[in-house]
DNA sequence: AAGTAGTCCTGAGTGC
DNA sequence: TGCACTCAGGACTACT
């Protein structure tokens, strides 16, 4: 389930697990995702210790000794499984392997980290460390809708004139990095705009209403994903609670929160956009 | 330049 | 039970 908060989830769950600690084994069990592996991959990551786990949008960075760092993206269905009991916090054995277990990390501690990815739209890929800003996946990202970087002025000047509908907007990840389908529906529901209106033509207070929403829809979730963990260690496939939160995604048809209006989706550039046509303008 | 379709891939769900 | 069909959290590429 990866977005933002997601992705920020699973990175909160590795840390544990694999911060300060050594790559015992490198399992790499297909020879790519959505494109090939780097040369050699298995071995560049074999006997490494993990030195700093971050994030960057979507994409989870894992800092490693040696100068390398491993960039990752989890595509539309990648999951992280961590298991295994290496300092008495993992409840759970590990699991008997599963298709589309395409690497699996063996940590020096006991720790297993598996990356399924049933759809492979996932990636992985590793970069000279220093030099993130430089790798095509990350180079034109805009700012980071949680840094300081992201605020009113800089939404309202980057939107300023531009034709395209507000959803398709913050879908571009140039403008605002890290947001997704479901947050996008749900930030443009809490303020109140159509995710068909053109951006052009929202004044210049609403765009600016949507920073700090954007901020507490994210927030949120992230608190939610992070109060699943447990969940995800019991590797069902759920992460986080957020989902029985949602005030528009996934309920076509369902009354609105707010009005009682059925709540209605449409298909804005083949994604499906959710609203609610009264109380969204 | 900006905006929009088509595309990769597998699995879950639905209706007949 | 099987089959055909639709849809899915992303984002690159190739068009207009």
């Amino acid at each position: 389930m990866p977005e933002l908060p997601e992705v920020e989830t699973v990175r909160r769950g590795l840390l544990p697990a694999m911060e300060g600690q050594r790559i015992a084994l490198a399992e790499v069990r297909r020879p790519d995702l959505r494109w090939p592996f780097p040369e050699r991959m298995a071995e560049r990551l074999t006997g490494k210790v993990v030195e700093r786990l971050w994030r960057r949008s979507k994409y989870i960075l894992m800092e490693l000794s040696g100068g390398e760092t491993l960039l990752m993206h989890l595509g539309m269905s990648g999951r992280v499984l961590v298991s295994g009991d290496p300092l008495g916090q993992f409840e759970y054995e590990h699991p008997a392997a599963e298709k589309h277990d395409h690497v699996v990390l063996h940590m020096e501690n006991g720790a297993r980290i598996t990356f399924n990815d049933p759809r492979r739209f996932g990636a992985m890929d590793l970069l000279v460390t220093g030099q993130e800003d430089a790798h095509p996946l990350l180079a034109s990202l805009g700012p980071e809708p949680l840094g300081n970087s992201f605020d009113e002025s800089y939404l309202v000047d980057r939107l300023r004139g531009r034709n395209t509908p507000i959803k398709s907007a913050l879908l571009d990840q140039r403008v605002v990095a890290g947001l997704g389908n479901i947050y996008v529906c749900e930030a443009l529901f809490r303020a109140g705009i159509s995710p068909m209106r053109k951006a052009a033509r929202i004044s210049p207070q609403r765009i600016a209403s949507l920073v700090p929403i954007i901020r507490a829809v994210l927030a949120e979730a992230i608190a939610a994903g992070g109060s699943s963990l447990r969940d995800y260690r019991r590797a069902d496939g759920e992460l986080g609670y957020f989902q029985h939160s949602f005030d528009v995604y996934g309920r076509e048809g369902e009354a609105c929160r707010t009005c009682g209006a059925p709540v209605l989706r449409m298909v804005q550039s083949g994604r499906s956009s959710f609203y609610c046509g009264a109380c969204q303008r």
